[in-house]
RNA sequence: GCCGGGGUGGCGGAACUGGCAGACGCAAGGGACUUAAAAUCCCUCGGGGCGAAAGCCCUGUACGGGUUCGAUUCCCGUCCCCGGCACCA
């Protein structure tokens, strides 16, 4: 007579494991531990969205818990928290919709996710859950806010510096002081030329821009000056490029963050205007083509356009500037459409010829780039060859290519050379390559005061504010007489009101101009003043939350300087690649700052940083409601459990790579644990299977364990979680098959399993006769002795081709193996009776005799 | 257009540092067990050819070349797919 006592029921050992973990707090953190090396393992926190975890978000959370799992098995002190990236769009546009709180909407997504989360057994220490709409936690938000508008940034020191440090001239009228002071702020309020979505009733950031929509709900997005929060990241460029080296991150995502930057290196020169005062400088890489620069561009928000138009220009030029303001972004960059411009009737003089040049202006030239005026050298850069081939601008090549062919037409003016070449049409520079010329000439400029090295980055200030009512406050006052204030430390939290109407009012003003009894604010001197409206972007928030984990609850610091010194830097961060640039960028940029004023000790704050490439639906495409493919976690958890989710998310292929979902995966990977489950518990009675015996392991059992424990862990290490699991698969395969099975082999199978599948690998150990948890269990060593093959197969090639294979022992000699491999039959046949002329023998590979 | 990543069976993928291509899993086919089915277990499984069979031969890692005793791996060229950037002087 059969019962099912020992059948494998994950939905009964997940839940009860999952408790256990819980209430025993086995994965609390323990502060300052100096008695273990410590290992931070962070996930990018998700946004807690109405629609749940989808199987994407799993994937990069199980490749961390196993990390963080296997090191505390390893004798690390782990510090893996989660939690909450809270502010958010959606939560706001449900609320403008509805009415309904955000913060309730947000609550509520919070639980579920959490709900979720904790259903797939990962180790985090959830006491230490986080959310940045919470005011305990913004008020630290707002409290880096603060040093950022309280510092200034010393460029000889490079490094920021309290404000109050800032040198000022005694001369100075206090008004002129204040706005020096401001000036210098690394927050600071610019009436700055935004992209304006007018659908979204808010301004974005640069990046929030795709090809001239928004990139939530893809809106059109048009150019508008507005008064608006800045941050001088700028500032840190440089130190943001050089502190990639210090990273252990993928290579590719240091490139997109070297050429966000933008970093390049040219010269400044001087142009004097014809018929007036005025100098005009631009910015070019290449000074070496001065003696090609046949006209100038401006940007047509160039100030100096007004001043130096002619009168019967006039009419054009404003024309056309007129037409560009009102072009959006789209317009403007769209490639296909040719080069548009107009002559403004003033001239330049090259500095270097004395020619005189005419004055352009075209939106191909970027008011935010350089100093918004270019010096086009229509023979050596392409943009400048199209314009002037439409307006028929002269062209003279000042550098000769090296090949025959291209030399003829860049001289014939009928192709544009952008390469390297020697000097020509230069005067006396004629002769010099391209790098020597550079050099001189920037030598030569800077004697002649015209001009001097110069260094540009394609990275802006970001743009800081929002005109949204969902995201932290501004800890600032304006006042009656027009000065900017921040609140004391003392001040903080901000909290968000609360407000009936969440609507923007659509001319810009924030929702937050709506709440009247917030806005309106009396100083201790009687001075009125109004709090700022705008609010901080999402971005905020997640800046700096790897800090606030530390010490989640401290109500006096974001942080307290002993357990920063003990837990930073994070030694490994898992997220997804979309924020390569974006958050990774200005986490880094608000982390250097944090150090210029002694806050953190390490220089970057993610030491290793790996990326987890997007799950597919099971049709290959990208999961969409609308596509109808998306697949549920909670519905796989419910058929197989979450120990198969976890396995099937590693097995699917490499960790960075982007992968179809296929059920049958996961169908694949549960009948792998349930064969493991059936080969150590009796179907009958849930106990140990008779078969499960406490004797020595044969040979070949010994040496297959002990090459899985090495590989398990070394691929643990590399991130190689899917061949991982099909080595512990080939290992159950083995042990299955077979009649005794023995235990201690069984035991240390369950423990590299663990971090993996931790709910089945738990309650096998408990069954396995232990009375305490394999989480912190010793991770088992593996014996190099017991590794090694006794015998090995070769392959035996005749010039390249594999012709036979023979067994030698694994001690044979060269001497012997050559023997053996040319007394087979086959090679004997193949080598047709010719001599080898060479034998090459690679150990535990093969031979191959060349004849 | 530029930059980066990639192209291996029907599918996901594996292959140390240039050394037996296709581990592991899925799907498929065959068999065992069963009254039957499910589950489980065993076998086959890149393509083509020869053979009654054991087996043997040829070919094959997007395509075309090259280096090498030997190339999925290195070099050159071409095509395709994915991601990022997009007039940054």
């Amino acid at each position: 007579m059969s019962s099912d006592n020992g059948l494998y029921r994950p939905d009964e050992i997940e839940k009860k494991w999952q408790q256990f973990w819980e209430k025993s707090g086995i994965f609390r953190a323990k502060d300052c531990d100096e008695s273990r090396p410590k290992y931070y393992v962070l996930d990018m926190f998700p946004y807690p969205s109405g629609q749940g975890l989808h199987v994407g978000h799993p994937e990069g959370y199980t490749a961390s818990d196993i990390v963080a799992r296997y090191k505390r098995m390893k004798g690390f002190n782990v510090l893996h928290p989660f939690g909450w990236d809270a502010f958010g769009l959606p939560a706001e546009q449900h609320a403008i919709q509805t009415g309904t709180d955000p913060k309730e909407t947000t609550q509520k997504n919070i639980d579920n996710m959490r709900r979720q989360t904790k259903s797939l057994g990962f180790s985090y220490d959830w006491h230490r859950e986080i959310a940045t709409i919470e005011p305990k936690y913004y008020k630290w938000t707002q409290w880096i806010f603060l040093k950022m508008f309280n510092s200034y940034y010393d460029g000889n020191q490079q490094k920021a510096r309290p404000i109050e440090e800032l040198d000022i001239f005694d001369e100075l009228s206090e008004q002129e002081k204040q706005k020096y002071i401001d000036n210098h702020r690394l927050a600071y309020e610019a009436e700055v030329a935004v992209n304006w979505c007018p659908a979204l009733g808010t301004v974005l950031a640069n990046e929030e821009v795709i090809g001239g929509l928004s990139e939530r709900g893809g809106h059109p997005v048009i150019r508008k000056p507005m008064r608006q929060w800045m941050l001088k990241i700028t500032e840190y460029a440089e130190r943001l490029l050089d502190d990639l080296s210090e990273v252990d991150w993928p290579e590719s995502i240091k490139k997109l963050q070297r050429d966000w930057i933008g970093k390049s290196i040219g010269a400044e020169v001087e142009f004097k205007i014809v018929d007036c005062d005025w100098n005009v400088r631009v910015f070019t890489t290449r000074p070496d083509t001065l003696f090609g620069a046949t006209y100038m561009v401006f940007s047509p928000e160039h100030a100096l356009i007004d001043m130096i138009t002619t009168d019967d220009q006039k009419e054009t030029v404003e024309k056309y500037r007129q037409e560009a303001t009102r072009k959006s972004d789209l317009d403007r960059t769209d490639l296909a459409k040719e080069k548009t411009g107009v002559f403004t009737g003033a001239y330049a003089i090259n500095p270097v010829n004395g020619e005189k040049i005419p004055i352009w202006i075209s939106d191909y030239v970027l008011i935010s780039y350089g100093t918004g005026a270019i010096m086009a050298v229509p023979a050596h850069d392409e943009r400048d060859f199209e314009f002037a081939t439409k307006f028929n601008l002269p062209i003279i090549p000042v550098v000769e290519p090296p090949d025959r062919e291209q030399a003829d037409l860049v001289m014939q003016g009928k192709l544009c050379f952008i390469g390297d070449g020697r000097a020509i049409n230069s005067g006396r520079f004629d002769g010099l390559s391209t790098p020597e010329f550079k050099e001189k000439i920037t030598i030569w400029l800077e004697e002649q005061n015209l001009g001097k090295k110069a260094i540009n980055y394609k990275l802006r200030d970001w743009l800081f504010s929002r005109q949204r009512y969902w995201g932290e406050p501004f800890p600032i006052l304006h006042t009656e007489d027009r000065r900017v204030i921040a609140l004391s430390e003392q001040d903080l939290p901000l909290e968000l009101p609360l407000v009936d109407n969440y609507k923007p009012a659509g001319t810009g003003e924030p929702p937050l101009a709506n709440a009247d009894d917030w806005i309106n604010v009396t100083l201790a001197d009687g001075t009125k003043a109004k709090r700022e409206t705008n609010t901080m972007p999402q971005w905020a928030g997640s800046c700096w939350y790897y800090l606030r984990y530390l010490d989640p609850d401290n109500d006096r610091q974001g942080w307290a300087a002993e357990k920063e010194k003990y837990w930073m830097p994070v030694d490994l961060y898992i997220g997804g690649a979309e924020h390569a640039v974006l958050h990774l960028l200005y986490s880094r940029f608000w982390h250097k700052l944090l150090y210029d004023l002694g806050y953190v000790s390490t220089k970057e704050p993610f030491k290793k940083l790996i990326n987890q490439g997007m799950i597919l639906g099971e049709d290959g495409q990208k999961m969409s409601k609308s596509r109808g493919n998306v697949v549920n976690p909670d519905n796989v958890i419910a058929d197989y459990g979450a120990d198969s989710m976890r396995l099937y998310e590693m097995f699917m292929g490499p960790l960075e790579a982007i992968k179809p979902w296929n059920m049958q995966g996961v169908e694949g990977v549960h009948r792998f644990l349930q064969k493991l489950w059936r080969a150590v518990i009796d179907r009958d009675t849930g106990e140990l299977d008779k078969a499960v015996q406490q004797i020595q392991a044969d040979e070949e059992t010994l040496r297959l364990l002990h090459q899985t424990i090495k590989k398990v862990g070394d691929d643990i290490d590399s991130f190689g979680f899917n061949t991982a699991i099909s080595a512990m698969m080939i290992l159950v395969n083995h042990i299955s098959r077979l009649t005794i099975r023995p235990k201690a082999v069984i035991e240390r199978l369950v423990l590299i399993l663990a971090p993996f599948a931790p709910h089945i690998a738990e309650e096998l150990w408990e069954r396995l006769g232990h009375t305490e948890s394999l989480a912190y269990a010793s991770w088992p060593e593996y014996d190099k002795e017991l590794i090694k093959e006794k015998e090995i197969e070769l392959a035996v090639q005749v010039k390249g081709k594999i012709k036979d294979r023979i067994v030698v022992s694994a001690d044979a000699d060269e001497e012997q193996i050559k023997q053996k491999a040319l007394s087979c039959k086959k090679v004997i046949a193949a080598m047709d009776g010719k001599e080898p002329r060479k034998i090459i023998v690679i150990k535990s590979r093969l031979v191959n005799i060349v004849t």
